[in-house]
RNA sequence: GCACCCGUAGCUCAGCUGGAUAGAGUGACGGCCUCCGAAGCCGUAGGUCACAGGUUCGAAUCCUGUCGGGUGCGCCA
């Protein structure tokens, strides 16, 4: 139950009649108006601005902005759970409802368990979610977590509001670097047979991750490939260099707590290791719509001109006639497919399995490919399906206030695993989703690793942890007490009059409405912040029993008042696990 | 030079798609454990929402420009 969604249908309706009496002109749009908590509690339980935006079409009426607010407070008290509503303000109409809808609100919470706030099934769709996608040329680093958390709780956002949700990786198995990571394997290939091969040459991945590889490689082959030439061995190394890559990935989304269902390999896509060449395809497709030509382009503008450039004619996809700035080459000089082919090809297999809504999660370093990328879904879909792509600024790495220098080809790279381990998968999805994914991040080791205590997430966790504590004190108090959800759903629940017990209920009945609106804008780390706040109406409140020892939860003389709110902390307890469960974070019965 | 992103408290960031007196955390200062978990709570202090115009009943939010920072700019991925 949604109630700020319930009202705003209620008052739409409200508004008919108005236009029915000629109060206001017909044609209005009855999306414009919102119904959302007051800023201030004190101006009640909920607000809407419905009078003030259509302050103009009343006058145009005849009628006058004031008489529409007080004719809409008129109807609204003759609602069966209002209780009383006002003018306010610049013209906002404020309404108070009766206690027992918040009653009903935890009543829906403990029956509804985990379900609570989850939409209905959607009729918009599936969505498509794409993220990491990093190249499998070594374990993953830092960097790479902040999409992989973003991407992960946006599809388990997705799925709790009722949307389809995919979650998918794309395996960037086709370019020069996998041929480096091979000859790199190979090295120590012929080190793991016995051979000195001294310093690791510049441009081969130096980092002894590789070392299994190339004694996985011995027991395979013996010495066999020694002798053979390049071209023989490369791509038997470069097949299980790739597998044992991806594994290792694999294990470190493991670690935090994340897995796609659907990997794809742009290697296949292209055609190799004789699989159909879906790229070819792809670019002949369109290039019978004519958005594929053969055309030179412009020398990029600005600094000094790169010495390579050549004036050439060169195969292009015309993504001007899709936004984009200029068209872009398909096929590189050496006559191989460009990264972005193959990326039109893949996008092309999204749309061809039916999805209509794609996102993407990228590095903020891809945004310049932003345009070409929707240009090219546009074009493949005739429009129809859209490419949103959520830009994940780089997380600066900080040791100590200092910025580390983060490099794969130098190796110094710190990896996600040591800081999994370190700190532990909750604070680091916790630490990236308390953030907008486009506001830059900076991720100090030092202050994680060492003073984990400040980290938000114990904050959130703490706050479920000690409703769970609560709930362990009450059964010792009161041994006969069944404090099954639903069970607790039957308590008297009229009793919960306190501000801060209100305070609770009114902030579950905020949850189903906060979900929606981080679902639909794609933003998971507002669920986060609710999380956040819950739990800080939670220890308020909690910290208020202190002193005033009739507010306690557990109070053996009010076996009726305190059953009613172990209902509400197990409400609390219910709702943080939810919230924590679409970030992926644990809930934990304790902390220790 | 062009494109995209970002300028909000000393620092790190929210700000509910245009609403009421702009909020948290952290740092600083002062309080709260004979009591359901002090990894917590309460209070004090801190702001020209980068700047200038514009749009309207109303702008941190939308538009234009300026300044400052970040990321990119055929054939790397």
């Amino acid at each position: 139950m949604n109630i700020f969604a319930d009202f705003q249908s209620r008052i739409a309706g409200l508004i008919e009649k108005r236009i029915a009496a000629g109060e206001l002109p017909p044609g209005l749009d009855l999306g414009r108006f919102v119904v959302e908590p007051p800023r201030d509690p004190a101006h009640g339980d909920l607000s809407t601005n419905a009078a003030m935006v259509y302050a103009k079409e009343a006058k145009q009426a005849g009628s006058n902005p004031r008489a529409l607010a007080e004719g809409l407070v008129a109807d609204l008290k003759l609602e069966p759970d209002v209780q009383s509503s006002e003018v306010a303000g610049p013209g906002f109409i404020n309404i108070r409802l009766k206690p027992e809808v918040y009653e009903t609100v935890l009543k829906a919470v403990l029956t509804q368990g985990g379900r609570f706030g989850a939409g209905a099934p959607s009729p918009d769709g599936p969505v498509n979610v794409e993220y990491v996608s990093a190249n499998p040329t070594g374990p993953m680093h830092v960097g790479h977590a902040r999409g992989a958390v973003f991407g992960d709780a946006l599809a388990s956002l997705l799925i709790f509001s009722g949307r389809e949700a995919t979650r998918e990786y794309y395996i960037n198995d086709a370019g020069g670097q996998v041929d480096v990571l091979a000859r790199s394997a190979f090295l120590r290939y012929r080190e793991a047979l016995g051979e000195d091969i001294g310093p690791i040459p510049e441009g081969l991945y130096p980092r002894d991750y590789l070392k299994p590889v190339g004694e996985y490689l011995a027991r395979e082959f013996g010495a066999g490939l020694v002798s053979k030439p390049e071209a023989e061995w490369l791509p038997l190394v470069r097949k299980r260099a790739i597998e044992a890559m991806m594994g290792m990935i694999r294990d470190d989304l493991a670690a935090l707590n994340i897995s796609h269902e659907v990997f794809a390999s742009e290697r296949a896509l292209t055609g190799a290791d004789g699989a159909e060449d879906q790229v070819a395809s792809t670019i002949e497709w369109l290039r019978a719509k004519g958005l594929v030509y053969q055309g030179r382009l412009p020398a990029p503008k600005g600094g000094a001109p790169a010495d390579d450039w050549e004036d050439r004619e060169q195969t292009l996809f015309r993504s001007t006639g899709f936004g984009d700035d200029v068209d872009r080459p398909l096929i590189k000089s050496d006559g191989g497919y460009t990264y972005f082919a193959s990326d039109i090809a893949y996008h092309k297999t999204k749309i061809d399995r039916g999805f209509k809504t794609l996102v993407d999660v990228w590095g903020a370093d891809h945004g310049g490919y932003v345009k070409r990328m929707q240009a090219a879904v546009a074009a493949l879909s005739r429009g129809e399906a859209k490419l949103e792509v959520r830009l994940c600024q780089l997380v600066r790495l900080m040791r100590a206030g200092e910025p580390v220098k983060m490099s794969k080809r130098s190796g110094e790279f710190v990896t996600l695993r040591e800081v999994v381990d370190e700190v532990g998968a909750d604070a680091v999805r916790f630490i990236m989703l308390m953030r907008k994914n486009d506001a830059p991040l900076d991720f100090d080791l030092m202050k994680v690793i060492e003073q984990s205590q400040d980290n938000p997430v114990f904050y959130v966790q703490y706050a479920h942890a000690r409703a769970r504590s609560v709930l362990r004190q009450g059964k010792t108090v009161f041994g006969d007490f069944d404090l099954d959800r639903k069970a607790l759903a039957r308590a008297e629940l009229s009793l919960l009059t306190d501000e801060g017990e209100r305070e609770l209920m009114g902030a579950f009945a905020q949850y189903p409405r906060a979900i929606r609106q981080a679902a639909e804008a794609h933003e998971p780390h507002r669920v986060a912040f609710f999380a956040h706040e819950l739990a800080t109406h939670f220890h308020a409140h909690w910290n208020r029993g202190k002193d005033a020892r009739e507010l306690r939860f557990v109070n053996e003389n009010e076996r009726i008042l305190s059953y009613a709110r172990l209902a509400l902390v197990a409400g609390v307890s219910l709702v943080l696990a939810s919230a924590l469960s679409i970030l992926g974070v644990s809930a934990p019965e304790e902390m220790r």
